[in-house]
DNA sequence: GTGGTCTAGACCACT
DNA sequence: GTGGTCTAGACCACT
């Protein structure tokens, strides 16, 4: 578990926390029952305040991602088989939408479109075999 | 000139204006010299407070997207030939990199985001010739 | 709207907020698009901190029950008719539950939970007609 | 004795301890007298630790219930002949209170409330002969 | 040790 | 004016 926080960008640190948690469970570097480090260690460790990371515990205990045990610590939750990956698939497909979107209001064509997907594609080496 | 305000999804209600009319202007509906409304007419159309208008307008300012002639009103910036091209290109690339760097974080393969992207041009009829 | 915070009995200050206004949702003493008081002013009335206040709303907020328009102030969410209702059912039906499921884990005989039951319906001056 | 833990309802579990051991003596599972199992072996079988089964002996103890023998173990305490019977008494009369005094609050007729109240005595096995 | 609640007070974004 | 975020630090409950 390895979290990055940039303060410059105006993203609030609690979310910046929630995303990149969410991300590690669609991702599977969280798995159901991992421990997650406690609420004053990643404080320490981010040199954040502890009420900023429990604000972003809260959150994702909301969302269903983790859970707590008393007096114990913090926990990634037992999901289906399969939730990460649809996960992951509502994730992209969302952003992907939004892109679409855009570009179809822009009145963009289907081959300018292909064109700057192919080289982003390519420039995250996910060229298809 | 219509523009929708939607006050539940949080997006600050000058962002969505500053948005619309930027995407306006790289969509070709909005010319060089165009008038844009003035601030109070536009606030009455939106039923939104003035401030929240001439925010907006503020930001489009300082984006050189418009410009004010004293006494007169406000107008679309005369730009570059190419240049909402260029700019059209630029929002939907930003987009679609967004898209594709979580897809690639998430260690998702080209052919499930191929998968994800062919269904949504089809979504959008932009279908390949 | 008139909460009552009682800091002596161990129930967390933000909670009591959440109970009251949920109650007083489900009683119809706050309806749709009611205005809330504002985080600061309820933080003044109830001399708590403004803090405190938030929270409460924000876990308002999190249960579907208010919504907030930015700048502007919170507001009773828009439900569906009848919600209020049902949900006045709900939390009764909850409580009668475990106080019925505890009777029978007791062993205790219909009668006896009866003569219980009218007394305090006696008190409640819940007499049927 | 058979205990049941629920770590996932945000009962403390020493609470969940005292709350059933309390029952058990009201329903008279429990008797005067009665050992109760040794705080290692009840924290062996709940898989739990044995620090929260102290805890809630201790607390056992404040009210009354159980007694501990220098050496020998704890034991259930001699009460007044009928003293179970109250205590059930008052256990269910005080939640029922809590169902009804909300009920009132939130302004429901009593054929409303009898109407919830019959048809979980019902789902009890409950009905009058 | 773990997380939860609360205060005091600062600074920011939005209308 | 409105709510949102964050720090610093205290005290508490649970295991």
């Amino acid at each position: 578990m390895h979290l990055k926080i940039d303060t410059s960008g105006g993203v609030p640190i609690y979310l910046q926390i929630v995303d990149q948690i969410k991300r590690a469970a669609a991702a599977g570097r969280l798995k159901p029952e991992d421990p997650l480090p406690s609420v004053r260690q990643l404080a320490l460790d981010l040199t954040i305040n502890p009420n900023t990371v429990a604000r972003a515990y809260l959150e994702l205990e909301h969302q269903g991602i983790i859970y707590k045990r008393q007096g114990q610590g913090t926990y990634v939750c037992t999901q289906a088989p399969g939730a990460a990956r649809r996960e992951r698939h509502k994730m992209v497909a969302g952003l992907l939408e939004k892109a679409i979107a855009e570009a179809a209001a822009l009145g963009m064509t289907a081959s300018e479109i292909h064109s700057i997907y192919d080289q982003l594609m390519h420039r995250y080496h996910l060229e298809a075999v």
